[in-house]
DNA sequence: CTTAATAATTTCCTTCGTCAAGTATTGATT
DNA sequence: AATCAATACTTGACGAAGGAAATTATTAAG
């Protein structure tokens, strides 16, 4: 695993994940943490240290009592290794790459003619190259490469199952990058690598059950439980948009009606947003500001939209009972227009306790999905 | 943990609970099984073999080529050591002498005068007596008991935090009931009772994901998320039962509006039938009946009902992707009539391939409560 | 009666992490 | 200044757990 393939002692791995997740902590803190004894910690620490994946931290001010030797705590050397990360969406690759702690050094994407497979995979070298080569000299230090994308991914075989926006289907698409771009080469889908950087990186970290949502053309869920990603056995998970919502809502293109998708998606919210007004050019960005400048109906649109998303919220929560509660807006600030509908139909539908689940919701720079992709690459090298 | 409290290798608890879960199986299949060496199967065995709680079979006819020396199964003793479970409701200790594959051996019910807690513990004191001295001579093999209660119980304290029904709150009741009975007690929530039972001896066996919905006078929902059981950071899980089904449907005693309890709980279903025929004094009994009889307006009711539970179910397909669900009506044959209704609102309200996930449909001997409660001590036994 | 195939066991060895003892570094107390 | 107590870390001996490979056991097929 680390750094050309070696098997490494569990302990090592379970050390570097808590210093990279949980940032400076000493090996006495480590060992509490891990239910490890500190000679382990410290006999774990040792190769990672050599390695230049950890450092020592000049000792810190005390806490507590006072008395005692200082700690020398381990920290995360993040330029030692670099990552990079790619989203492929229908038109456009976003890249980044990132350092060891997920932090972004540097981005840039590429728009795409078409969708099929050798197309965005040429596309995918130049990208990767244009990142690596750029300024920086990252390529000496990159080995690894993540790819999100949306639809039924295996990430064990790094094989794109089905991608309906790309229509692909069995696209062994970790061995085709990794031999163009000759890194070592992760896939997953896109959601769930984002909930992998949140987990890691984000809100995640400490808590052992945790679900991101994300809104935007389609809405979505990540779930964290036990500490592990739902994967769903049928390929199928964290479909919070296919939840019922109102019987007799709008048709839903998964066949059944009043979806949370079908209500709160962005084409649903222009299509409401247009009916409402009677002007059938409108565009989102349009009925934003509409629904900003105070006209009710398109508000009443989003509204009803953020009313869906928190009955769907809710739904999660009442069925996994996750910590906390991560709500993401695809790109903009455009969901601040829903944010105080979702967290009462939330607090409405949460069954007891679980309307107690913070919830943080904020937007998402598109760049973020490129640094999930990275994030899982990350991981990956770690070794879970 | 075996016999007495002594640690023991890794190995050899899971090659107990795969023997335990998985029946008669050879050392050399366990090993595949597991990912072990053949040779620590046998290592592990040995002292399991030792304490008398496994056995090893005849040699089984061959399957296969042909040749070969023929594998000489592992089986559990079943009747090694048995458990007490012990269910509590409102009205009524339900017990029951488990053997060690949860097999039934014997049952008694108290009626229970009082709910509070020195009246119940008494009760479950005599109860637990009759049981161990009732014919069988169960005592001398006896050491341990599982309490399954409904609420917010944690396990691992074996502490019952809140249960409304008994209106008890933050209850040792282990400790309680341990100094009363002298045996080693668990205490859990009743559904996730009743869905580790189901994963281990049910239709949970060999898969790692897995639900159990339970529909009578709540609705509720056991997940077995990667191997194991979803507790909830907040006390909250697996409440199907308050996931919106109709925006505008009846209110919830939870303060919400169309739940799929209110819709399809046993309280709201009677009530609908009383408001559908005009007639305050209907039972569910009277109702199941006017139904079968072809009544047309409690036939509605019960159809209603299914496809709330229908919903519900489908939104844990979409949410967390179980490899099948187990639908399991409190008692009797009653719920047959919502059966069909159940299948088509989940075939409409699955996302893609959700929709074939399997779902079993039957009937709940309310004994299986107290056998639920029964298989947790097993579990606490051989220690996960 | 060999040979091939599969199952189980045995022996020896490696690995990993603990234990207990020792070293390091500080503030407080005398 | 010397000592002590507290906390952090390191070291080396040890033991438990599981693996590899050789060995034994048992069968069917030729």
């Amino acid at each position: 695993m680390f750094p050309y393939g070696e098997a490494v002692a569990p302990a090592v791995t379970s050390v570097f994940t808590a210093v990279l997740t949980e940032g400076p902590i000493s090996r006495v803190a480590l060992a509490r943490r891990l239910d490890l004894s500190s000679a382990a910690v410290t006999k774990a620490a040792r190769p990672l240290i050599e390695m230049g994946y950890l450092e020592e931290l000049a000792a810190t001010e005390r806490t507590g009592p006072g008395a005692g030797r200082p700690a020398s705590p381990l920290a995360i050397r993040a330029d030692r290794e670099f990552f990079v990360g790619v989203k492929i969406t229908r038109d456009e690759l976003i890249g980044v790459v990132c350092d060891l702690r997920a932090g972004v050094r540097a981005s840039a994407h590429r728009r795409l003619a078409a969708t099929d497979v050798d197309h965005v995979l040429t596309e995918l070298g130049e990208l990767v190259d244009d990142l690596l080569d750029g300024p920086g000299d990252y390529r000496s230090r990159t080995r690894r490469l993540g790819v999100a994308i949306s639809g039924d991914v295996d990430h064990s075989t790094a094989q794109v199952r089905y991608s309906p926006f790309l229509r692909w289907r069995d696209v062994p698409l970790g061995e085709r990058a990794g031999k163009i771009t000759g890194l070592t080469t992760s896939v997953e889908n896109d959601v769930k690598a984002l909930t992998t950087a949140e987990q890691w990186f984000g809100e995640g970290v400490g808590v052992d059950s945790f679900a991101l949502v994300t809104v935007g053309a389609g809405i979505g869920c990540g779930l964290i439980v036990n500490g592990r990603l739902v994967s769903g056995s049928h390929g199928v998970a964290g479909e919070i948009g296919h939840i019922g919502f109102d019987i007799d809502g709008p048709e839903c293109h998964c066949g059944s009606r009043g979806c949370v998708e079908a209500v709160a998606g962005a084409d649903a919210i222009v299509r409401q947003a247009r009916e409402g007004t009677g002007r059938p050019e409108l565009t989102f960005e349009d009925a934003v500001a509409l629904a900003r400048s105070g006209d009710a109906t398109v508000g009443a649109v989003f509204a009803r939209a953020g009313t869906a998303i928190g009955a769907g919220i809710a739904a999660v929560a009442n069925l996994v009972g996750p910590a906390r509660i991560v709500v993401s807006g695809e790109g903009l600030s455009a969901y601040d227009l829903f944010e105080p509908h979702i967290r009462a139909s939330f607090q409405r539908q949460a069954f007891g306790a679980a309307a107690d689940c913070p919830l943080s919701i904020r937007a998402l720079p598109f760049e973020q999905w490129a640094r999930g992709a990275a994030t899982v690459s990350i991981k990956d090298l770690v070794g879970s």
